[in-house]
DNA sequence: CTGAAAGCGCTTACAG
DNA sequence: CTGAAAGCGCTTACAG
């Protein structure tokens, strides 16, 4: 018989434990089956020690590349990831809150979300490290992209190839769309074309939710217009999908008639051939888990910003206009 | 001032707690930002209320589908999903026992993992709920597929359309290849060719490791042979993939010189007109979300096997031999 | 309706 | 090296 305590000894190689007493523990805890409970350890050590990842979609192709560079870099160790359905925008802005999860993990990675002060400020205090991926927060540790950069390599490349009439289809998420990813594409979008001195119309400016229907939908009404584009540039590969088939669904060629962009280049943009920005979503995956581990590790002060560079990549969904 | 039992009532509605009171400590946790433990609670109340997925490689395709379902199935609420990444097999064999959130949920989804006995016999001396999706163990609930009559699906359309020479390129599982999907789909393929009294021979069967890159070398293989086969058959959509990558990059054409099958249908089959078997990917983890409700609730015995239906789905990657 | 107290399963000084 | 004991932050009978 031995006492708990040396138990919890041999359990955490912690104290020392004579050879022959850790040999019967350990023999015990195998035969009985023995799991520690999680909760009342890390309640007794006062910390956790998971790694946890918090993701509104969690099935969005771009969520799933992040997530494989995070996992990648847990080299194999399993990770904690919180995932739900984003079914409606003030539910999503409440999820943050109601996070079971974020007392029991030493770390979160954070994507698509926009904390508030109140949720960094809760999180400090509950002495979780933080990283942001595609959302930022100026207390924050994050890595990010320089969008507006995207949205004029897009808009750029389309310029170059001779097209004026430029449309935009982005999504639509809450927190202030000025904020989000799509938004600042269209910001890059816009100094491209006044720099080349394009007039911007503002019935070339479509959004709505991040779906490939609804870049269908929104393509559908931009074809309708007296003056159609002769270019479209999506602000996800997802939705620059939508509309392609919304193109070559109402009898026009891509790129005969419309040259479409994306932004992403997911696997499927190779597939289709789509020209697109490309963004290192895998990687970053991979330096905010690094990141992270250096953020716990207090080897990094909170508040970096890791920029990651983007990439035109011209396929075959681009051509002059004819 | 109020004692810590009455915050603990007003936060969990038992108990009863005037007005007044309910509303003062209310105030308090907004202001303070109070969250309660959650490791405390459950230590507490003596069980947990989260539910959990444990999958290798969340980042596969078939694994995100099913995911989608069981998220879809939630209805917002958030899950935990424990994700690794398969970096070699013995590890992978541990993973089930090292998952430390097996403490800490009510049930636990178990996703291209085959729990052994003692795995099962653990989890239910833990109370927690089992529903295992492409994964079998008698004592568990499951969502299952009839992969032996899926591969005769492939098989039996090959052979319809005048193919003799039929190959297999498949997945490369621990735990007993018969045992895994792709064995069993492998199986229905040799039912389907004796049954049509088409030789089965060695060198058209091949498996390795769940990857394009994997099932281009082996159609590289398939294709070096004295007599190479007109028709292949992938254990699954990814593979179908490198298995056409292969065939177009050594100067042959699908269909023309070689049909290919998959199985999945995966979005991406759709975009590239892969032939392939239908399974309900998504559908199974809806389904299994579901079971996991009904045995927590005991409204279900465990045990139980849901069997999903497949489809065979003709596109354009297979044709008659040339 | 509302405190004080015990207990959930661990960890960690503290004695010995 | 190894127990007994306190304490981690909650919940839940138990009194009042």
């Amino acid at each position: 018989m031995v006492g708990i305590a040396t138990v919890s000894r041999v359990l955490n190689g912690s104290g020392s434990v004579s050879a022959p007493t850790r040999a019967r523990v350990l023999a015990a805890i195998e035969q009985l089956g023995y799991r520690p409970a999680e909760n009342a350890r890390s309640l007794a050590r006062g910390h956790r020690d998971a790694l946890g990842v918090v993701v509104p979609g969690v099935t969005l192709p771009s969520a799933v590349e992040r997530l494989r560079g995070v996992l990648e870099a847990m080299g194999g160790d399993p990770i904690q990831v919180v995932a739900f359905n984003v079914t409606s925008h003030e539910q999503r802005d409440r999820q943050l809150r109601r996070l079971r999860m974020v007392d029991q993990t030493a770390g979160l990675i954070i994507i698509s979300l926009f904390p508030t002060d109140e949720d960094i400020a809760a999180l400090q205090r509950a002495g979780v490290a933080v990283v942001l991926l595609d959302a930022e927060h100026p207390a924050a540790t994050r890595v990010v992209v320089d969008d507006v950069h995207g949205g004029e390599l897009a808009a750029e490349h389309l310029l170059s190839l001779g097209h004026e009439r430029i449309a935009f289809v982005g999504d639509d998420w809450p927190h202030g769309f000025e904020f989000r990813a799509a938004g600042r594409r269209y910001a890059g979008y816009e100094n491209a074309l006044r720099r080349a001195g394009v007039t911007i119309r503002r019935e070339y400016y479509r959004r709505g939710p991040y779906t490939r229907a609804t870049a269908q939908r929104l393509t559908g009404e931009l074809l309708a217009l007296p003056a159609p584009p002769t270019a479209i540039f999506a602000a996800s590969d997802t939705q620059a999908l939508g509309v392609i088939e919304a193109v070559t669904r109402s009898g026009l060629a891509v790129p005969g008639d419309v040259s479409v962009v994306g932004f992403d280049d997911l696997e499927i943009a190779a597939y289709v051939g789509l020209t697109t920005v490309r963004q290192p979503l895998y990687e970053s995956g991979r330096k905010a888990t690094q990141l992270m581990v250096d953020l716990i590790g207090r080897r990094q002060q909170p508040g970096i910003e890791e920029l990651l560079p983007l990439e035109l990549v011209v396929r075959t969904t681009t051509a002059p206009p004819s």
